[in-house]
RNA sequence: GCCCUGGUAGUGUAGCGGCCUAUCAUGAAGCCCUGUCGAGGCUUCGACCCGGAUUCGAAUUCCGGCCAGGGCGCCA
């Protein structure tokens, strides 16, 4: 090792000491006679001054300053010389390392730099190059201190999840990524095999079915940072390859999971932040996220719940509400409080109403609570009594601005949601720095898709029923770990039970054949005593970009695809040769190729 | 597959029918400067994504494409 400190390391103690500091040159500033070079590396930046005057006898100033002159901006070099410290009034509070300099009495060029593509050092907030040309050139992005931040925040907290499990015996156990491709989920990338041609493997969506395997395999606490790939289509929290802690235990319930990754999490907490997480976190069901929030993953962090009034505004001689009613749909409710509603102007009201067509609702009834009573445009459809039992019913107080949502159960619930979410941002409600974790518990095993008509799972078909499968509306033992809005992970207790896992799958339109070819040798592993087991996923990617402020997940994985799952770095993906596609037995036809043809 | 937003010097931007031979900052090149720290001063360089259309006139309007991002579908 040549270097004897890194950028960050040298303080007012090092006074005196010969030390060597490699980086790269961040910026620097020539004076004519005295020069600063900003010395920067992942641990941070020193301040080396080239000072002629002050150079030792042996020192050959003419050829350093040649040697200094082709440094250019984001140069990797090389400097020695004598710490000392900063003449007086010109310290740098700012930087752990501003109240000394480095003399520099030798230097080299280690790694010349082009013109950088745009500008390394940190920038102004909010000004930064366009992602594009971020991405091209992701090495020099990456020396940006909070690239450098944020990676090395993912690493400590993997670090730290990995040392918990450890301490509770769990293996780490690395499963396969070349496997067999299943007819449902995600679609699978494709990966063909030579030795067998005209077959292929399929890379790891997830590693379930092995970690289940694990299991009976008596390995009775597992988990890995593993690697999970999906050909779908990506957005801001969703890229093909991305990377899940997975974990699985048996012998458990569903509070044994909850609690094992409630620990792990104060643990990394304290270890990262220093503080207490606020555990366990808070139960919400299923069913209630969905009256009271709009979603199966509450944003907990502020208030504007969803009522059911449906009972209430239902009664309203109003032909909208009445023809929903009559279809067995529902009236929800939304309280804007005075303070707040004060804000919401007419213009901004219209906005909402076509902002609330546009997820999928008809349309929002809105009216203003004034003189203990109610106005708008249509309250002359609704009776005192109607207004008079709204007017209760939500506690309403002068001042304050209702938004009343109607139509079928779900979109209404959903999109009375997606409503909520747009009023706490326009009206800042939306704390920064407040982490609300919550599960959300009590969701069905099964639901039918509204287009097909088809029983789906809720989750996925290993989920363990909660009761009988021939009873209604069975619920799964699954369970979301639910943080400020966005889905985290999904854990469940496993199906231990070959028959009853026949049966879902036939329930959900597998047939015997079919379940048998793509997952017989698991069915037939359920039957050699497999124990009652469950586990969890965490999306990593997510989990980090949340906990580092990150718009997207892609701020958060050094080398990420872009939104068409193109590589940058590397210009995937891309063709291959003829030869390679031989010796695989493979004809490549793009579809342009067959319309050549026809 | 569909919808939305955007594309102006290397980078970030202003301009949104004629004031455009296109603004500002940063950068780069050169010069000056011995205490700066995103140094400073002076000079210079450098751009309207592509193709069509409308118009006397298009960076600006319209149509088509390409590229980037956000969303819907999709993600058991």
């Amino acid at each position: 090792m040549i270097r004897t400190h890194t950028c960050g390391e040298l303080r007012t103690s090092d006074i005196g000491a010969k030390v060597c500091l490699q980086g790269w040159v961040r910026f620097s500033r020539d004076h004519g006679g005295v020069a600063f070079i900003d010395l920067a590396d992942r641990y941070g930046i020193t301040q080396a001054v080239f000072d002629p005057e002050d150079l030792p006898e042996d020192a050959d100033a003419g050829n350093l300053a040649e040697t200094i002159r082709t440094f250019t901006r984001e140069s990797a070099v090389s400097v020695r010389g004598i710490v000392r410290s900063r003449v007086a009034g010109t310290e740098d509070e700012r930087n752990p390392t501003g109240s000394v300099e480095v003399l520099i009495t030798s230097a080299e060029l280690l790694g010349r730099s082009g013109i950088p593509p745009f500008e390394v050092g940190d920038q102004k907030e909010g000004v930064l190059p366009g992602e594009d040309i971020r991405m091209k050139y992701r090495y020099l992005d990456l020396r940006r201190t909070e690239m450098i931040r944020t990676l090395e925040f993912r690493s400590r907290f993997v670090h730290m999840a990995r040392q918990y499990l450890e301490s509770r015996s769990f293996l780490e156990i690395e499963t396969p990524i070349l496997g067999r491709s299943t007819p449902e989920g995600a679609r699978d990338y494709i990966v063909p095999s030579r030795v067998h041609p005209g077959t292929f493997y399929a890379l790891a969506q997830s590693p379930q079915l092995f970690k289940q395997m694990l299991m009976v395999g008596g390995l009775d606490r597992y988990y890995q940072v593993a690697r999970c790939f999906r050909d779908e289509d990506s957005r801001k929290d969703r890229q093909p390859e991305f990377t899940q802690l997975d974990m699985e235990m048996s012998f458990v319930e569903e509070k044994d999971i909850q609690d094992t990754i409630e620990g792990m999490l104060a643990h990394v907490w304290e270890g990262i932040y220093g503080k207490k997480l606020q555990i366990p976190f808070r139960r919400i069901s299923y069913k209630e996220a969905m009256w009271s929030y709009g979603s199966d993953k509450p944003d907990l962090r502020f208030g504007l719940r969803l009522n059911d009034v449906t009972d209430v505004a239902g009664k309203a001689d109003y032909e909208i509400f009445r023809r929903i009613i009559s279809k067995g749909g529902i009236i929800l409710g939304i309280r804007i409080e005075a303070a707040l509603a004060e804000r919401i102007g007419r213009n901004e009201v219209d906005r909402y109403i076509d902002y609330a067509k546009k997820v999928g609702l008809g349309g929002l009834t809105w009216m203003r609570a004034k003189d203990g009573t109610l106005e708008s445009n249509i309250v002359k459809y609704f009776s005192p009594e109607v207004i008079k039992s709204l007017i209760s019913k939500l506690s309403v107080k002068d001042g304050d601005l209702l938004f009343l949502f109607a139509g079928p159960e779900k979109a209404t619930q959903e999109g009375a949601g997606q409503v909520r979410l747009k009023l706490a941002e326009d009206l800042d409600l939306v704390p920064e720095g407040v982490f609300e974790f919550a599960w959300l518990v009590d969701c069905p095993l099964f639901e039918t898709d509204p287009v097909s008509g088809r029983l789906t799972t809720f989750h996925h078909p290993f989920v363990k029923p909660r009761s009988p499968l021939d009873e209604k509306d069975v619920k799964g033992s699954s369970f979301d770990l639910v943080l400020n809005g966005t889905e985290l992970g999904s854990g469940s207790l496993r199906i231990n039970d070959p028959d009853l896992q026949r049966k879902v799958f036939s329930m959900l339109g597998m047939s015997e054949e079919k379940a048998e070819e793509d997952f017989g040798f698991f069915l037939e592993a359920l039957g050699y005593g497999a124990p009652p087991h469950g586990g969890i996923a965490l999306g990593i990617d997510r989990l980090i970009a949340m906990l580092t402020g990150k718009d997207t997940i892609r701020d958060t994985i050094a080398f990420p695809k872009n939104k068409r799952a193109q590589s940058l770095f590397d210009d995937s993906p891309a063709k291959v040769d003829d030869e390679k596609l031989e010796e695989l037995q493979i004809m490549s036809i793009a579809i342009g190729d067959l319309e050549d043809l026809e």
